[in-house]
DNA sequence: ATCAATAACAGTAATGATTACTAATTTCAT
DNA sequence: ATGAAATTAGTAATCATTACTGTTATTGAT
């Protein structure tokens, strides 16, 4: 039988990833939480990231961010903002704006079926691939 | 020698491909594609749909989608319009509502980098698989 | 503190989408 | 028609992510 959930067990490992998240404002991949991870815990396995950082977005605790790279961010900041990804170099940057209120009325407003939420991110070029 | 851009030659392929997603307004995906236009020519290959898949994104004939679910969609439909996506059977269906106007102005205006567009989609439960 | 139940782990194999490679074919300007 | 270059079919390789498996860690109850 497979319905159940789980309960929650600790693990040094979770308090880990979820630590070094918060350390960060660049919105790393799954890879690179894994490269950062093993400085501190050497035997830490590649799964165990993925397995987490699945389980701290589904939990709300951290966000998981398809920017459209192909490759999953996460990102430690879970209020409502919006993010910029440079299409040169990839990185993922915080923009700051006001947020689009409205916008899922208005989706909503034509549409039969029900609207959880939007993902909006821009793109572009940022200034360190500018000045190059 | 990498940079020059190749001269576009003619391709029964391409014009196929093309043709199919014109037919469609679900925005298909790339193995969709091989499998509808595999019945006109059996021998098309996997690899060719890839190719002209993006290089007709490319060159602005089709629109890539990427709305989170891991697998690009491919629309021949390029006038700027947003999309929703199903959370449980996965469909893409597009909204009717007017343009985000100014959203990426809005976006630029504390942002040093320079913004050439942004992506919108929405999520949630379509209305087949409300009705069930 | 010990103990069993079970969640989580490390390590590795498997999957799925996409891209890269190569020899053969097609296109097209001459 | 012809030859250079783009395109193809077929296949192998890559990359991110997930699944599997036997072992370890956590937890609540004794």
């Amino acid at each position: 039988m497979k319905g159940g959930a789980d309960i929650l067990k600790h693990s040094k490992q979770r308090d880990m990833i979820k630590a070094f998240l918060m350390t960060r404002k660049d919105h790393p991949t799954a890879d690179t939480v894994y490269m950062n991870v093993r400085q501190l815990n050497p035997n830490i396995s590649l799964g165990t990231v993925y397995r987490n950082l699945t389980l701290l977005a589904d939990i709300g605790e951290i966000q998981r961010l398809r920017l459209g790279d192909g490759v999953d961010h996460f990102d430690a900041d879970i209020s409502p903002h919006y993010h910029f990804i440079c299409s040169k170099c990839g990185s993922v940057i915080d923009l700051e704006m006001e947020e689009l209120t409205g916008i899922i009325d208005n989706a909503a407003a034509r549409f039969k079926g029900h609207i959880d939420g939007h993902m909006t991110y821009f793109y572009g070029t940022c200034v360190d691939c500018i000045e190059e």
